[in-house]
RNA sequence: GCGAGAGUGGCGGAACUGGCAGACGCGCUGGACUUAGGAUCCAGUGGAGCAAUCCGUAGGGGUUCAACUCCCCUCUCUCGCACCA
């Protein structure tokens, strides 16, 4: 054993020793308790960062604890290796995507392994490879056959510089959240999958996710938006037509003034004669500066009580929503209110707040929006908001003019991408037969090789004749293949049910599943907390209603880790500078005083990235590793420190360096026989005890939300005793082999490699994480005395050293009696004293 | 605007069901060992004060013998959603 760590040559030593026995391989055995352990795949983008780093540590801290508190652990890791920078680069570099992808994933599982991670390689998923999409391309089959997947046009979001469809979500301040390029509208025919079918179930199950945050269930919620309200006809005058709006305040009915339709709006082209105002109106579309409108010339009739009320378009109302028309309330809807004082329009209060209180509806300066009791609307006045709701609606439908609806903001999720490096849509189009689903036999649809990457117009799949070419199945005839590919999302919304079967078995092996489903513990950036954990949650129940899954709630517990940032440095003259270019606070390009920016997410753009290679080639894994999970709670942000990292560094030395010292006299310690001890020295059983006190502590925090940072610093704790330890005899001794063992079995899923190498210096057979995680005696934590805080009126007097156990009463005449609180207390009268048993005595004098 | 979260030493952060505020680490100060120290080890380190003591958890109230913790009000910051009818 070498006097110093050096971690170079042990990391490597152990990194090979794992994978040669093959120590993370996993399999399926009903016989014990499983834990799933997953974190989320990356993209293969070329090498790995800090996030992935805390993400990845994260993971292998909870995995190996789990195994050794003995259960069956599940660790995969793959790649999310579709999309878009593959074929960015290929248009940049002539590099075919796939190579560029394979080559990214080579280098990057070797970062992967270098950090000692404890994956079981066996089970890897790479999307991007036809044996996992064709299995895409199954499920695209199966949905075709429910009706979940369907094809319309569309409007879309386009990136005229990707020249791609984006989500909604892709569309960042109207730009594309790639390139940032402004997205124009197009229509388009396009590939959907009907997940809003779910959409109620999909809410109701956020109730069920109690190991999730509350924030991503509350953006979970929030997404799928579901409203109720009812969809009433104010028919239009003279025209035959009937305009359909949805309301989830049918208690303001009677204070209608005025409808209003998206400009978008099938019956707006009809009823506006002036077109050009209507395309002016158009343009304004969305647009939330200001509130824009038209008189249509029409009129409405409100339903309920007749009323005659004008019809105007408004660029405010959306198409998408609801039913792309709405009546308009100004007294109770600031937005109307708005829209009624811009074109004077009259405001008609029906609703007073609480209980009375006047409010008239000329003086209003703003819309009342809540609740309270109704006025001028006819038999229904004098209800409250709550019942009349409930009447109108019945009335409404017992009238058939309207009926009770329930909204979802959620809509069908588009999946078409005009995009090579994706999932091929396994369609054909057929000149006799239409759309033809390709027969299961047939897949995988494979992505052709015979493609140019020139980044100008469409698909690069136009172009692959032996691609587009097809025999339609059902009639021979010839058929054209579809050219759109799917959205990454698919990929990644089923990869951990593919996880359950190794790379050898079948893919959707039932067996596998039901034994390892849901995953256990989730772990990822809080930058998924919407689409990607919602499409995995639809996808998951339709595997369920196709008897694949179990059950339709993919992730029983879910941890979004904080993100990793570091302070910011800028120059007036040179923007954002690399720490390296600050010398003495100055820039040192121009000389000019730089000023210390905020702390901020590590982004390339602001130049405050840390590459976690330089890290490990200095530091090594195991430092890396502890210092990512010892700066901060892992759901909270991390500031990075170069400083703190030399902490980890010195600590793991310190453990190095005692284990260094007693290796020899503890191998010889030989057996435990903890429970016959010889009486202990002092030292012997103050290190006993708090190596008892630091298994239970370490346990608790890592049980407890996986407070990492907090157990970590308890093993310091320890280890400082240690440090300080200087056994005589046979029994201090065999006290030190005790705690040692118990420091490193707690440290090894922190610093795996440590962990083995020492637990092999002091004389141990196979590796460390054979080995169960320590248990703590509750009898030998106990301390013997206590520090009893004495305090008069709250205020802290005095401190005595007493039994542990003492009875409340002796604790109280021992404080009353201490001199100093005597002397303080003399000549008062003692109201009251509270006793709280080993902790604390305080005097209440009057 | 709505929703979620945060505010504690010079810094990162502890304090779990109300019970010694500041564990642990960084930094800083002093010392030891050294040719040397940006290595290592030891000691100290919330602020004010010679001291007894006083003041301290964003700010202001309250409950309590006792409040970082519970209640009310206010401020600041971060994230998400946002003309969703």
């Amino acid at each position: 054993m070498r006097e110093r760590y050096d971690f170079n040559e042990i990391e490597l030593k152990w990194q090979t020793f794992w994978a040669e026995r093959g120590l993370n391989k996993t399999d399926t055995d009903p016989s014990r308790e499983k834990f799933y352990c997953l974190e989320m795949f990356p993209y293969p983008s070329g090498k790995i960062h800090m996030g992935h780093v805390r993400n990845y540590a994260i993971g292998d801290v909870i995995a190996r604890y789990k195994r050794m508190r003995g259960f069956n652990v599940l660790h995969p890791m793959g790649w999310d290796a579709f999309g878009m920078p593959a074929e960015n680069a290929a248009i940049k570099h002539g590099l075919h995507p796939a190579q560029w992808t394979y080559e990214n994933i080579d280098f990057m599982k070797k970062q992967l392994d270098r950090m000692g991670l404890s994956y079981d390689w066996d089970r890897e998923v790479t999307t991007c490879s036809p044996a996992y999409y064709r299995w895409n391309q199954w499920f695209f089959l199966k949905l075709l056959e429910k009706d979940l997947a369907y094809r319309k046009s569309s409007f879309v979001n386009w990136c005229p510089s990707c020249a791609t469809v984006l989500a909604n979500e892709q569309v960042v301040d109207g730009g594309c959240w790639r390139c940032d390029a402004p997205v124009i509208q197009k229509e388009l025919e396009q590939w959907f999958l009907r997940i809003t079918r779910y959409a109620e179930e999909l809410l109701q199950g956020c109730d069920g996710l109690t190991g999730w945050p509350e924030r991503v269930v509350a953006m979970q919620k929030n997404w799928i938006g579901r409203s109720e309200g009812a969809e009433v006809d104010f028919p239009v005058e003279g025209t035959g037509e009937r305009i359909r709006i949805f309301t989830t305040r049918p208690d303001t009915l009677f204070g209608v003034s005025f409808v209003c339709l998206a400009p978008t709006h099938p019956l707006a082209e009809g009823l506006v004669a002036d077109k050009e105002e209507l395309e002016r109106i158009k343009a304004k579309y969305g647009k939330e500066e200001e509130k824009e409108g038209l008189f249509t010339g029409h009129y409405a009739v409100n339903p309920l009580n007749g009323e005659r009320v004008p019809v105007c378009i408004a660029n405010f109302v959306l198409m998408e929503y609801g039913t792309g028309a709405i009546m308009s309330v100004p007294a109770h809807d600031q937005r109307d209110f708005e829209f009624a004082k811009k074109y004077n329009l009259p405001v008609k209060v029906v609703i007073i707040p609480g209980k009375g209180g006047e409010r008239e509806g000329q003086a209003l300066e703003s819309a009342y929006e809540g609740e309270g009791t109704l006025v001028h609307s006819g038999h229904f006045s004098g209800l409250e908001s709550g019942e009349a709701k409930q009447r109108i609606i019945r009335r409404i439908e017992d009238s058939g003019l309207g009926k009770r609806v329930i909204n979802y903001k959620l809509r069908d999720w588009g999946i078409s991408r005009q995009r090579y490096w994706g999932t091929p849509i396994p369609v054909l189009y057929c000149e006799r037969c239409g759309i033809v689903p390709v027969p299961e036999r047939d897949l995988p649809v494979v992505l052709p090789e015979d493609v140019h990457f020139t980044g100008k117009g469409g698909s690069p799949l136009h172009e692959s004749e032996k691609f587009l070419r097809a025999v339609c199945p059902s009639c021979g005839g010839a058929a054209r293949r579809e050219t759109d590919t799917m959205d990454t999302f698919v990929d990644s919304s089923w990869y951990f049910i593919r996880y359950c079967s190794r790379k050898d078995e079948d893919a959707l092996d039932r067996k596998n599943i039901s034994y390892w489903m849901p995953v256990d513990q989730y772990i990822g950036g809080i930058e998924h907390a919407v689409l990607h954990l919602l499409y995995s949650r639809f996808f998951t129940r339709v595997l369920r209603d196709l008897g694949i899954t179990g059950q339709g709630e993919p992730f029983r517990n879910l941890l979004t880790q904080g993100m990793v940032c570091k302070e910011t440095w800028r120059c007036p003259e040179h923007e954002w500078l690399f720490p390296e270019q600050v010398e003495d606070g100055k820039c040192a390009l121009c000389g000019k005083v730089a000023e210390k920016g905020r702390v901020e997410k590590m982004s390339k753009s602001k130049k405050n990235v840390i590459d976690p290679d330089a890290l490990l080639q200095r530091y090594g894994a195991d430092i890396l590793r502890l210092f990512s999970l010892f700066a901060a709670p892992p759901e909270r942000d991390l500031e990075w420190s170069d400083k703190g990292v030399e902490g980890a560094y010195r600590f793991l030395n310190r453990v190095w360096g005692i284990v260094y010292r007693y290796r020899d006299e503890v191998r010889k310690a030989g057996g435990e026989g903890e429970g016959d001890l010889p009486p202990l020295s002092d030292q012997a059983a103050r290190l006993l005890r708090k190596t008892h006190q630091t298994i239970r502590k370490v346990t608790e925090d890592v049980e407890r939300e996986y407070h990492f940072n907090t157990a970590i610093a308890s093993l310091m704790e320890l280890v400082n005793e240690l440090s300080a330890y200087a056994p005589q005899g046979a029994e201090d001794t065999a006290v030190l082999r005790l705690s040692l063992k118990n420091v490193l079995l707690m440290l090894a899923p922190f610093a795996p490699h440590l962990g083995e190498e020492l637990w092999e210096a002091l004389g141990e057979q196979g590796s460390i994480f054979g080995f169960p995680w320590p248990v703590w005696d509750e009898a030998l934590a106990r301390e013997e005395e206590v520090e009893l805080v004495v305090q008069v009126n709250g205020k802290l007097r005095a401190k005595l050293m007493v039994p542990a156990g003492l009875p409340d009463e002796e604790a109280r005449k021992r404080a009353i009696e201490d001199p100093k609180i005597a002397e303080i207390v003399d000549g008062k009268q003692v109201k009251k004293v509270v006793v709280v048993q080993g902790r604390l005595v305080n005097v209440v004098v009057g």
